[in-house]
DNA sequence: GTTTTCATGTAACCCGTTACATGATTCA
DNA sequence: TGAATCATGTAACGGGTTACATGAAAAC
């Protein structure tokens, strides 16, 4: 059925990830845990899960039924369905996660994937920041062009909403390289996978 | 067919506030001019039209056919269709111009009504203005109670990205502080344009 | 024992895009 | 005369939402 290419299959294999989890606390987890997000509802979440399981990224676990076997066990059993990031989906997430090209939704694509650095190795931060460094100093660009090819037909409310838009922006690209800055300096408090290579100041 | 009632319906009929247009332009005057504006498509924009043109919103017009009346009048001809706001097209600016409530399509919707601020009138540019700070400061509340609950439960990096965006936040509540500021003081100096509407009204 | 909250789902719709098709006008 | 660009449109899809329906477990 659907082809469910969206983000939030993104941030749902970035979640589960961490730990197993039923439809229903993944949800909460959507809308709080990473505040950032948008509320996804249950009409989007529940067919996702099950494309992704069609896959092969997520597995069903039986979850945990309440202990006792009263109800006969082959009953229309509706419980709880916890579930699992197959070693698939783990190479699919990874896969989204460091991919810097432009069809990268943009500002949503790059707070999942800012999200998830917890768990992610240093070289896929620093691929993840500069990219959308670059990304920014692009749409900058573009903004300036556009903003010198109509300067003179735009009324002064229209010309202030296009100021404060790329100051935006820059101020954006200000806390990248600040974050990019401290992802180089610390090199040697990192968790894990880095693997110690002092040899890359050069821009 | 359509219920069409998207920020595209909004974004045209501001524009064909200004003057009457064809398409074509209309196009490029969403994608260039109103910078602000994501790229829409023709796919969207036609339809667009003529459903807002069976609304009475708009009314086509005959377009400038080259001025020659060479091929027959009555062939198939489609020329270029200009379009034109009616008076109710003009109401229905209106109303989405002023309407403050939660369903605002909170920062497009902002942008859009910013963008048209030129023909407006001071009191609606102060409410547009106050909802939009009181909606961005129900936001932050929301965020800081988040934060606060789940704090402890965050690494580093989340925590970063929270409080990157509750920042951002804040900077443009204080960036519409300003702009109130400005508009409260600009009530005698300043250029002329604050009574609603010198020039042209009730078609 | 009733109300809340947990938990899973489906059908219809919404507002837009992509890719495609067509024809008129301008310009080298 | 042929290419570029102007100009209008359609069909299929895309990724989500809303509103609805259902039922089990927990709380009161």
């Amino acid at each position: 059925m659907g082809r469910r290419s969206g983000i939030l299959e993104f941030a749902v294999l970035g979640l589960l990830r961490e730990s197993p989890m039923h439809g229903y606390e993944l949800r909460k987890r959507l809308n709080t845990s990473l505040g950032v997000f948008r509320a996804f509802s249950y009409g989007s979440l529940y067919p996702c899960l099950k494309t992704l399981v069609q896959r092969g990224w997520l597995a069903e676990e039986p979850g945990d039924e309440p202990e006792d076997s009263l109800a006969a066990p082959l009953a229309g059993r509706r419980a709880k369905i916890v579930y699992r990031l197959t070693a698939e989906g783990k190479e699919r997430f990874e896969e989204l996660l460091s991919q810097t090209g432009p069809d990268t939704w943009e500002d949503e694509g790059f707070g999942v994937r800012f999200a998830f650095f917890g768990q992610t190795s240093r070289d896929v931060r620093m691929r993840v920041l500069e990219g959308r460094r670059s990304r920014l100093e692009e749409r900058l660009a573009k903004m300036r062009t556009a903003l010198a090819r109509t300067r003179e037909r735009l009324d002064d409310y229209t010309l202030e909403l296009q100021r404060h838009g790329m100051e935006s922006v820059e101020r954006e690209v200000r806390w990248l390289n600040e974050l990019i800055e401290s992802e180089r300096a610390g090199r040697d408090q990192n968790r894990g996978e880095t693997p110690p290579d002092p040899s890359d100041d050069t821009a």
